[in-house]
Formats: C-alpha cells, sequence, structure tokens
DNA sequence: CTCACTTTAA
C-alpha cells in the first residue's frame, strides 16, 4: 500500500461529496494528500467495520496520519468505536491521544479488554510515560504476558532497572509465564545497568527452563550481557555450551569476538576468529568488523592488513566504510601515515559509503590526530578539510588542526584556524580532540 | 465476512 497525491472524489457520488466537503470544513482533512482508499471509503460513509479495517491497515503497515484521520472521522461521523479501533488507533496514537482514549474508556468498559490495555500501556511505553503505562497494568482486571512484556519494554527504554526486574519477579506472583521477549528485555537490563548478580540469577532461571535452552537470539545476549558485566570466562562457557546445539551459528561466535574484544582480550578475539574459520564458519561483515577492530585496538597490523585484504579475495565482499576506516585507524595508531592516506583515498572513491559522515570524519580526524603525532602538516591538513568537510562545526577537529600547526610553530596558521572557530561560533577549549567511532560503535571502552 | 496488544541477537 503507498501514499498517492489524492485525486478527486471519484464517482462517488452526491453524498460522498458532501462528507468530503464537511470534513474538509471541519479540518479533518488537512490537505490533499490522503491515501486513496480513503476517499473511497467515503463513499460508505456509515459503514464502521469498513472504517476500522481501514483504520486497523493504515496502523499495520505504519501509516500514522492516514491511521489517526481515519479514527478522527470515524468518531467525528458518531460512529461507535470498539476494541478493535481503539486498538489500531492506538498502535499509532500519541501520548495525549492515549490519555483521550483512556478516560473515555472507563466510562464505556473498553478497558476491560486485553487487547485495549495492551495496546494502552504499550503506547504508553513507547513515549516513556511508564507511569501511566504501569497504572493501566495495574487497574486491568486480566493481564497476559504480552503487556507485562510492553510495560517491562518501557521500563528498559526508560532505563529504570530496579522497577523493570522488579516486574519480572512480579510475573511469577501474577502467574504470568515469562516468554522469549520478557527474558530479552531482563537480560537487556542486566547488560545495561550492569548487573552481574542479577544477570546470573536470570541465567539459572534459564537453565530451569528448558523452553530457552535452544533460543539463539537469549544465547547471544547472555554472551553480551557477561562481557558487559565484564564476566568473560562466563561468557565463553556459554558461548561453549551452545556451541553444540548452534555450531555454525556466525552470530554467536561474533558475540564472543566482542566479548573478547569488549574486555580488551584481543588475542583472544584473533584466536577466536581463526577457531571459527577453521570450524568452516563464513564470516559476514560484522564478524570481519570484530577482528579488525581488535587488530586496530592492540596494533597487530599485519593480521589487520591480512583480514582487510581477505574480506574481498577470501570472502567475496566488498569492503564497507567502516572496515576502511578501522583499517586507517589502525594505521595511523601504528604511524604508517602514507598506507593511511592511502585507505583513507580509497574509502572516499568507493561508492558505498555506508558508514556515513560520522563515520568519514572521524576516519580523517584520526588520521589528523596521527598526523599531529608525527608532524606531517601536508597530509594533516588535507585531512583536517576533509574532516570538517563531513563535520564543519566539530570543535575538536579545529583544536587538533591548530595543535598540528603548533606543533609545526605555524603561528599565522593557527590564527587563521581560531579566526575561523570564531566564526563559526566554536568554543576553543574542548576535551576531546577526537572520537574513536569504533570503539563507540562496537561499544568497547577505551583501552 | 474480515479487522486488534509486545517482535528481542553480533
Amino acid at each position: 500500500m503507498q501514499i498517492q497525491p489524492a485525486t478527486r472524489i471519484s464517482a462517488g457520488g452526491a453524498a460522498a461529496k458532501a462528507l468530503h466537503g464537511r470534513l474538509l470544513r471541519t479540518h479533518l482533512l488537512p490537505h490533499a494528500a490522503v491515501h486513496p482508499k480513503l476517499l473511497l471509503l467515503l463513499r460508505h460513509p456509515a459503514d464502521a467495520s469498513r472504517w476500522n479495517s481501514l483504520l486497523a491497515a493504515f496502523a499495520r503497515h505504519g501509516f500514522r496520519s492516514s491511521a489517526l484521520l481515519s479514527f478522527a472521522i470515524l468518531n467525528s461521523l458518531g460512529l461507535p468505536s470498539d476494541s478493535y479501533s481503539l486498538c489500531s488507533a492506538l498502535t499509532v496514537a500519541s501520548p495525549d491521544l492515549a490519555r483521550q482514549i483512556h478516560a473515555r474508556g472507563l466510562t464505556s468498559g473498553c478497558l476491560s479488554s486485553v487487547f485495549v490495555c495492551g495496546a494502552l500501556i504499550d503506547c504508553y511505553a513507547r513515549s516513556l510515560a511508564v507511569e501511566d503505562a504501569s497504572q493501566v497494568f495495574d487497574e486491568m482486571p486480566h493481564r497476559n504476558t504480552v503487556c507485562a512484556n510492553s510495560l517491562l519494554g518501557g521500563y528498559v527504554e526508560s532505563r529504570r532497572w530496579t522497577e523493570g526486574f522488579r516486574l519480572f519477579r512480579r510475573m511469577r506472583e501474577l502467574s504470568l509465564e515469562p516468554d522469549g521477549f520478557t527474558v530479552s528485555a531482563v537480560l537487556q537490563i542486566c547488560s545495561e545497568a550492569p548487573a552481574a548478580p542479577l544477570g546470573l540469577q536470570t541465567h539459572a532461571y534459564l537453565l530451569r527452563r528448558s523452553a530457552f535452552t535452544e533460543n539463539a537470539v537469549l544465547i547471544c545476549s547472555l554472551v553480551e550481557m557477561y562481557a558487559r558485566c565484564g564476566l568473560v570466562a562466563k561468557a565463553h562457557s556459554v558461548f561453549d555450551m551452545a556451541a553444540h546445539v548452534t555450531r555454525k551459528d556466525v552470530v554467536l561466535w561474533t558475540s564472543m569476538l566482542n566479548a573478547y574484544g569488549r574486555n580488551g582480550k584481543f588475542a583472544e578475539v584473533v584466536e577466536t576468529y581463526e577457531k571459527m574459520l577453521l570450524e568452516g564458519i563464513e564470516p559476514d561483515k560484522i564478524a570481519l568488523l570484530a577482528v579488525l577492530s581488535a587488530c586496530s585496538h592492540s596494533g597487530n597490523v599485519i593480521k589487520g592488513l591480512n583480514f582487510f585484504n581477505s574480506i574481498l579475495r577470501v570472502h567475496g565482499m566488498v569492503p564497507g566504510a567502516e572496515h576502511y576506516g578501522c583499517v586507517i585507524d589502525m594505521l595511523c595508531k601504528a604511524g604508517n601515515l602514507e598506507m593511511a592516506w592511502k585507505f583513507a583515498n580509497e574509502m572516499m572513491m568507493m561508492e558505498n559509503k555506508s558508514g556515513g559522515g560520522n563515520l568519514n570524519a572521524s576516519v580523517w580526524g584520526a588520521l589528523l590526530s596521527a598526523c599531529r603525532n608525527s608532524g606531517n602538516v601536508e597530509i594533516g591538513k588535507i585531512a583536517a578539510k576533509m574532516a570538517l568537510e563531513f563535520d564543519p562545526y566539530n570543535a575538536g577537529i579545529h583544536v587538533e588542526w591548530s595543535n598540528l600547526y603548533a606543533s609545526a610553530g605555524l603561528w599565522n596558521e593557527i590564527g587563521e584556524v581560531r579566526e575561523l572557530m570564531k566564526v563559526k561560533g566554536l568554543k576553543k577549549d574542548v576535551g576531546h580532540s577526537q572520537v574513536d567511532s569504533f570503539s563507540l560503535r562496537n561499544g568497547y571502552d577505551s583501552v
């Protein structure tokens, strides 16, 4: 289904035209771009069930404004909204509209439907109105796991770890059976808090529940959870046990690679990656990025370049901007500016700049920093200009640029950079002069 | 006649 510019209401007859006019006058149809199916339906204005299914279709396909419009028209026509239409409207509603529906539901009795309550909780939770969400949850007559999951998702999103975990415990009292979504959310809490004791507890819970032992998503979440809690050995034991179940799963192996990388165990990343190849598992771009990142962080240039070359030659994939960025970063740290320069230019030639502007800026920024360290003003100057192409208002790049000149005693040029910063309204005293976007992307702590 | 709530992993 696609939104197209509205056409005239075709052959709809006088009634449809009159209705259309009325809707325009009441500002329910704000502009011309209305979904054609909606216009078509104006020919059967009194048919509530048709409006309901159209509303449901809009909501399902994410046509937010068309869905809200249908709901508004439905209401303005005085057609009764049943639990179906309320649910559909709530999947696209703002918190304000949710509150209106909520208030109306208190009298109309619609809140006795778990579906309506579930949609209401989810709507509140998505807008981080967790107080409202939990109120609905507490007051509804019959709860189900879906409602609990929605509320839990709201706690995770708003980083309310304690309340989230409390809800997980409460589900047992309420005899709500946790499913994969529940556990996934709980593991996210343990990871992000991070809360090792809760993580261990959740792991123990998973082991008792055989339904979850072969769930690949949960196994990866467990590995990541332990890694983020700094318990690498536990991460590895989960990985080891699961290898028998999902042995060929490159995602699981990548979880383990990043578990090591996040904890600074770069030699283990390379070792595990090579073991993965021996097991006959074909790496994908994310696995390759993980091992490249480890080489970059540990200064393992030879292996890093080998892995980079293997992307195309062995695995038949075109390296992405993030792979280039990683290698350039590695070469800069190793002081090999010429090669870094070559790679950076190669990266710019690629059509697929999947890393986006930030990545490009940080790559050129890394090159700039490396040039400052080694006093290579020529390349550094170009790197600075390239970095500013992608991120013109980055104060750190300006500072690094002027430091580059300072290292060579070029005082006039420093003045020019300072002037440029003044014009752009940038402050020169910034704490961090460069951003290691690969570390951020992979979530590695600085090592 | 049809239609409704969470959709998680590197």
